[in-house]
DNA sequence: CATATTCAATTGAAGGTTCAAGCAACTAGG
DNA sequence: CCTAGTTGCTTGAACCTTCAATTGAATATG
């Protein structure tokens, strides 16, 4: 069997060339471990609730919760699938889908030809205040309410480190500041203030 | 549009009662949205790597990693699916492609003859040894050495506090102690110390 | 011992994602 | 201009995952 992640192994990379491939040691193994499980349960648990409760699943509400925090309630194409971390034609696929219940339309750019603006309609805002809630308390009792405020600064600062390797050119941020979180877009709600 | 996350808002739950709903203040969207973004774009990044070095999704070289680190290469299904956070019919699927190329089989356990040993073949290993340092390599870059220890133990209280509402269970969990990670169990390799 | 229930695993269909073209509309070079 | 190349988006097929239904084996109940 094996002893795990001791011994230096010369092995070949997969670009062809040799390395010494450092193996990881324990604290490394039990903070990659947990976050491989945290990712392999906790997209399942959002969907899950969002698919009861609303219709809608994780992406798809996250699209609606993205165009709703925008002044006229519309982005271009691009920019949605920057915004939610999905390739073009992922999010092609998902807006027929939405378009053909009516949460949202695409219309022609008049400015850029190729361009394609997705709109969120009145219903498309309403099933999503009605989703929001739901998603929320979700969000809250399995990550944050878990959590205390050191806990989260430190789960932060770890992920923002990953994400800068991960995603170097941080295409996906919004460029105004923060308001991206698909839960918060949510609030589109009430406080309009 | 919308300001986000201020203002509490009364809202019809999941189950139909009635409750506040705390929206989320800054530094928990900022926490919540990094583990969104995270959660989003490095499983991809591990697929793909596997895929072009090895021909392997990141669950099926889990499930090779799991098999290699047993005294005996084998599990039952059930044990299997637990230990790699997958469905039964999630691993049932997958198990027949990994056999079909040779690299698992699959026999009656003589014990309770409901069960199934899924057992790791010698090709199966060759697989999984010639794939485990690239894999490492790409956990390393993406992930371990982008925090300093002090990060990674932030990383893992928080993730391992989040298990306990998402994983209630601990049903992933091995028994035996520690060794699951789906990276070191490839040193299967070498060190048999 | 007959029957009902639970458990382990599989199956096929439905739904979502990825991948590799493909099609317009824009842009740059000659 | 006009041609070549790039950009934005869509499409269909292949692939993977989920869901509901099914089989067979073990266990519990009367």
């Amino acid at each position: 069997m094996t002893e795990v992640t001791g011994g230096a192994v010369p092995e070949v990379q997969e670009t062809g060339r040799t390395a010494p491939t450092r193996w990881l040691d324990a604290d490394e193994r039990e903070a990659w471990l947990s976050l491989m499980r945290v990712m392999a349960r906790l997209p399942p648990l959002l969907d899950a609730q969002l698919e009861r409760s609303a219709g809608l699943n994780f992406f798809e509400y996250t699209i609606l919760a993205m165009l709703s925090e925008q002044e006229d309630r519309a982005l271009r194409m691009s920019r949605l699938a920057a915004l939610t971390d999905a390739s073009p034609s992922r999010l092609s696929h998902a807006a027929r889908h939405l378009e053909a219940r009516g949460l949202l339309v695409r219309e022609n750019d008049p400015h850029d030809g190729r361009c394609i603006r997705a709109v969120l309609t009145g219903p498309g805002l309403e099933v999503l205040v009605a989703a929001a809630p739901g998603h929320v308390d979700a969000v809250r009792d399995l990550v944050l309410d878990a959590l205390d405020r050191q806990q989260l600064t430190g789960l932060r600062e770890a992920n923002e480190q990953i994400l800068l390797r991960v995603d170097p050119g941080q295409a996906t941020r919004p460029a105004w500041s923060v308001a991206t979180s698909a839960t918060s877009a949510t609030s589109a709600t009430s406080a309009t203030r």
